[in-house]
DNA sequence: GTATACATACATGCGAGAATGTATGTATGA
DNA sequence: TCATACATACATTCTCGCATGTATGTATAC
């Protein structure tokens, strides 16, 4: 083949990461070989050395193209603290199920992710920074609920740390469920519904009258 | 080396079963070898292979030595029909708890299965075999959560089908992210805190007056 | 009791393939 | 002309599955 301009070597560099993403969803990241992501690309193996240093590198990068901007959409969520912080939650957890749903991208990196690797010798990078990622995203939680707790709207009975640990266990368990078995149950309506109760659970020991949080902004698109 | 007697062989079996417990942990199922398995057992791949047809029936076979006692005693708990509900689900996972915070076993299998392992090719039956396993217990959890319902323990309003969905969700979310980094939080105490919280979610709706479940009998052992 | 026959419980050796990393070739855009 | 963007070729290293070897337990016959 010939030399291209910096765009179609992007383009090219695109090409792979959408390759890999699909043939790491069919055969598992460690049993996929670099040689047929390059075949299933139309390339050969010297295109991905040259984007990529080695098969981690091109997973590490797969990973971040999707997760990054759904990291961002939720800080964003988190900046406003005039708002109510349990809409806020509500709302921020029901974007990313919208999001999930609609982008079946994001579903394959996400089913990558949870069960078609492991996290050992050069995926131990990518496994730190995963832990990274939701210590940073449980601390936001941690501190909406701590907010939250100080106007009286929920309890102090389940220590805003120890609330956002089960938050984040209730969504993240939703999800490899519903990777596991995508028809087992509606994502969307079953995770809203679910969460819902949760926070009724925290409200529960509450000092001020809970106003209705249900059904507040995220109305289930389609 | 010498022939020996069955309980020997059963003895070799059961030792090439730890060791691949210890390995795969380390290293991942799918960059694990069965030589390295043999090796660090002390025995050559030919013993492995008399007790094992192939790596996935090894992995599966390690698997089933953990888990069909953890579901054993799950369902043993779901037969008392006249106790309430609520307090055996909370009983029932009280103890899995407590198994998998003291036994050290059952942490290595099931930090295998959830992060060092790719559901794909040979071990497709298996992941069939956990979906098969997780519907089964939701079956049952819903099957109690109905009862509740019906005893005006807890609210019609999420089905008893979606409340089940997500209390499993929740426990998954926990033992998932409890595996991923243990020293995060207390398993035990945070679970049985963030459970509880979402039972009290669920009965919140409740028509008879609930009782106070917490600190039923589970006793934090240690 | 013991000799025989067979199954058991491994060890060892071999062949074939496949994946990785690197080194080198090559044609083009800038 | 030179760096870029790939393709191609090569050497090395594993791994698997099978086939075969071997020595012992075990049962049965006599």
């Amino acid at each position: 083949m010939v030399r291209k301009t910096k765009q179609d070597a992007q383009a090219t560099r695109a090409r792979i990461l959408d390759t890999a993403e699909c043939v790491f969803q069919r055969k598992g990241v460690s049993a996929t070989s670099l040689q047929e992501i390059a075949q299933a690309a139309g390339l050969t193996r010297g295109a991905i050395y040259w984007h990529f240093q080695n098969k981690a590198d091109l997973f590490d990068a797969m990973l971040q193209r999707v997760v990054l901007p759904l990291e961002c959409s939720l800080e964003h969520r988190d900046a406003d603290e005039d708002t109510d912080p349990l809409v806020a939650l509500r709302c921020g957890i029901g974007d990313v199920l919208a999001q999930l749903v609609r982008d079946v991208q994001v579903q394959r990196v996400l089913e990558i992710a949870m069960h078609k690797v492991e996290y050992i010798g050069d995926m131990h990078a990518v496994r730190e920074r995963r832990i990274a990622s939701r210590d940073a995203h449980m601390l936001d939680v941690e501190r909406m609920l701590a907010l939250a707790a100080r106007r009286g709207q929920i309890g102090a009975q389940p220590s805003p740390r120890v609330a956002a640990t089960g938050l984040h266990a209730l969504i993240d368990g939703l999800l490899y469920n519903w990777m596991l078995d995508p028809k087992a149950f509606d994502l969307q309506v079953t995770g809203l519904q679910v969460l819902d109760t949760y926070v009724r659970g925290l409200t529960a020991g509450a000092t001020a009258p809970s106003a209705p949080v249900r059904m507040a902004s995220n109305a289930i698109a389609q």
